[in-house]
DNA sequence: TGTACATCAGTGAACGCGCGTTCACTGATGTAC
DNA sequence: TGTACATCAGTGAACGCGCGTTCACTGATGTAC
């Protein structure tokens, strides 16, 4: 049964983001091509239709996650963001919460074209945290470039470190709680 | 052909020590069982007459990383550590360099078993970096733990992100060097 | 100390299963006249 | 506008393959006498 071709996008489109979710929640290699398909409400012979192996579509799915997230963090500034990002919401939210803190270790193991979705993201998320930074002089830029760096890099940590400990761990929070007021109080 | 006690024991702690470095190279469903036993130089068969199943090995793979990481860093000071830590050679020394840098993402995932052994693994991390403080109050101490904690999660960040990006990429190096300079300097 | 036997680490074939990918097929959509 | 045909998104069976785990077997080690 052919269908639509505005059909076909959106089917193409739910698949994308059916992925992106599932992926942050059990990993590149804790989703087949079938459950997958399966979760956007098809058969899996159709996805070769739409991707031409698993691994492109994980490099989509993985710009996809990161555009939603610039999209979540879009005009909010520094201090909102930090005390959103290292939140036990968040930590308990794979499949909604950060592409980078989810599947950056799993990034890291997989071919160039992943690394460079993760490379753009990291790029564009940068850019969202760079609101006020249109009158400054280059040194002043990459000293902001370079604190944004760092604080990607900080909230990522905690997160990564806290959902490595058991559910529920006292660590797990405290973890947490500790990185998100030393983090506010640096910034 | 059985092998005196002794041996086996030593050919124990070999499957260990060969898992806990392919499953930081590879990821734990990157290193099949076969693959493993292969690396320690035997055939697969015998795997479970030392393991009851991977997943156990998986916990006490990462708890032999552990201590191999607090073996490392014992009686370093906090500024050689960060630098260490946060280098171009640590980065590409996934097979033998952090444990939690490496598997946390996986960890996330995985059994609560594996994630008490992430827990136990961060705990005897902050202990090794505990050096000084025999003398100090109550206070002092809560704040020093949270110090440690916080330079952990913020090493450990700066390192996965710099992993998820394409090798020798300028933005691997930016990250790592801005968040070595950085950190250093809030120590 | 020497002999007979039980133990058990290690072997390699086999198990059922799920993986990524391919393929012949269907039938509504889109197009050419 | 109406008709005939090509297109191609989606279906579901099938492909070869590697996975974690089990099992009957081997034969040197360890033990009981």
């Amino acid at each position: 049964m052919k269908v639509t071709k505005t059909q076909a996008r959106e089917n193409r489109a739910r698949i994308v983001e059916t992925a992106s979710t599932l992926f942050r929640e059990r990993g590149y290699d804790g989703v087949s091509v079938a459950d997958l398909m399966a979760a956007a409400g098809f058969t899996h012979g159709g996805f070769y239709k739409h991707f031409r192996s698993k691994a492109d579509l994980m490099a989509e799915a993985a710009a996809s996650g990161f555009s939603q997230s610039v999209a979540n963090i879009a005009g909010v500034d520094a201090a909102a963001f930090i005390k959103e990002y290292v939140s036990r919401k968040h930590r308990d939210a794979l499949g909604n919460g950060c592409t980078l803190a989810a599947l950056s270790g799993d990034a890291a193991r997989q071919p160039e074209s992943i690394k460079e979705a993760f490379a753009a993201g990291i790029e564009s998320q940068l850019a969202t945290l760079e609101r006020e930074d249109g009158a400054m002089g280059k040194i002043a830029k990459r000293e902001a470039r370079a604190k944004r760096i760092d604080t990607l890099a900080h909230v990522v940590g905690a997160l990564v470190l806290s959902r490595a400990c058991p559910d529920d761990s006292p660590l797990a929070d405290e973890i947490l709680e500790v990185c998100r007021s030393r983090i506010l109080s640096q910034k």
